[in-house]
DNA sequence: CCTGTGACCGAAG
DNA sequence: TCTTCGGCCACAG
């Protein structure tokens, strides 16, 4: 009766997720960012968001180089990180492309969010 | 094969 | 403004 609700939508996470995440994360310049839940959107579902933020957890171990760093979460804040310091890694990282932080600490995403084409 | 480990989001109260 | 909650997994060792 709980679980009556069966699964219309195809599966979005599956295998290779980790690398459609980073493939799509390769694809944001310089100086611009996008969010969690605007990947896992455009990955197929808003709902996996938390599995893009697992995957960009270990993009440190994916054979190309992933711009991690223009990944914010849907405030504009950057992320917490595994090490206490990466969100002080995270932020200069993208000062140095030109983002601008507000008093708050987050980032513009009206002004500095990349739409992925097509 | 089994286990531990993880960077989120938006709605509701 | 803050807290809780459902979503419901890939991947390395």
């Amino acid at each position: 009766v709980l679980r009556e609700v069966e699964r219309v939508e195809p599966r979005v996470v599956g295998p290779g997720f980790h690398a459609k995440v980073y493939a799509l994360v390769r694809r944001v310049p310089r100086g611009r960012v996008v969010t969690y839940g605007q990947i896992a959107a455009t990955l197929g579902s808003s709902r996996v968001a938390r599995q893009v933020g697992y995957a960009l957890a270990a993009a440190g171990q994916a054979s190309e180089p992933v711009p991690w760093h223009r990944v914010v979460n849907a405030k504009g804040e950057v992320s917490r990180g595994k090490h206490p310091t990466d969100a002080d890694e995270q932020r200069e990282l993208l000062e140095r492309e030109g983002v601008q932080f507000s008093v708050e600490g987050t980032v513009d995403l009206e002004h500095y969010r990349w739409h992925f084409e097509r």
